[in-house]
DNA sequence: ACCTGAACACCGTTCAAGT
DNA sequence: ACCTGAACACCGTTCAAGT
């Protein structure tokens, strides 16, 4: 982050999440930041109150353009069916969401991360739930088919995560993701 | 832990675990936890080279506690159907089992923990696939809805510790896993 | 063989002093 | 308004000295 104007809160924030992505929260310190970003630790508490509102700020900017920016991007797509498949497929295209994605809900019970997480979760859920909506199922049956849905692409990180070996080609995941969605597909009994 | 006679690695390793599952491997403290048992912090580095094999100590006592020794238990269902229900309507009987799981896979990318996960992944996914084989799969349809399975197990936690309405009642739960396990026993198209 | 107590480094936080 | 530098507390690690 090179800057010839002054350190905004915004440029903490996204070192912050850099830094979260690569090593996780526990080891994010402010006086290493500090002097990545070229300057005193004690300039950080200028801008925060604390390392945790630094932490909250990396969340807050990873809600905004990591999920709310994404959704109205796939919102576009006609198809719910399509929607869903690129939905899922996407995710798989960027490692380095999947990587920041579990150094935060690694943090769930973490005061300031957790209400964040929380409201991703929801709106991941909603936006999911529409889909199968429009799909034609009935609302109790389409918010079961989204929490499965949901819990088995958070459950795919956590697979590759735990064992390289399991989900490392892309023809693996392929295969993975369309028996998923047809099983998903298929009419309630 | 009360003892009269002196501390053990295993003393060590069990209250280690105990406050990962509390607090995250970030919060355990050596400090914290040298006068929580009632020695001095000095006294650690006798038992211990140091805090990275306190970790590893309190993983490996979860390797064999939590997830050996309940293969051996669930090995001994004879109905293949019936052992994977149990198997998964289980692991929610046990809530603590869930907030130690989290904290550790949290920390995959650690060069002591990761190892520890990866074994414990590969060997819950080849008890998974055999029971999908029993029940009639060819070894790649039976591998890969033993992928689905165990993904959508570990997202249903991170589900829940997301977004505590989502799967809160053992109603939802049990619908839950009743779907999800109709899907995966029908045969492969 | 096992433990203590003092020492030092690293990092979060505060604050008086600078521009 | 924004930053520095020194100060202090907490914790990981080492080690000489005790039993």
């Amino acid at each position: 982050v090179a800057r010839t104007e002054q350190l905004q809160p915004a440029d903490w924030a996204q070192a912050a999440l850099e830094a979260i992505a690569e090593r996780g929260i526990g080891a994010l310190s402010v006086e290493r930041l500090a002097s990545r970003l070229g300057v005193s630790k004690g300039s950080f508490y200028w801008h925060f109150p604390d390392r945790a509102a630094l932490v909250e700020a990396a969340a807050l900017y990873w809600e905004e353009t990591g999920t709310a920016a994404g959704q109205r991007v796939m919102q576009a797509i006609e198809d719910p069916g399509e929607r869903l498949r690129r939905l899922f497929g996407e995710a798989f295209a960027y490692p380095r969401a999947g990587q920041i994605e579990a150094a935060l809900t690694a943090h769930v019970n973490d005061p300031v991360v957790g209400p964040i997480i929380r409201r991703v979760t929801e709106s991941r859920l909603a936006f999911t739930t529409r889909a199968f909506l429009e799909l034609g199922f009935e609302r109790p049956t389409a918010r079961h088919r989204a929490l499965i849905a949901y819990s088995a692409y958070l459950g795919m990180f956590a697979v590759r995560r735990a064992d390289g070996r399991a989900l490392a080609t892309r023809r693996t995941v392929n295969a993975y993701l369309a028996e998923l969605l047809t099983m998903l597909a298929a009419p309630a009994d």
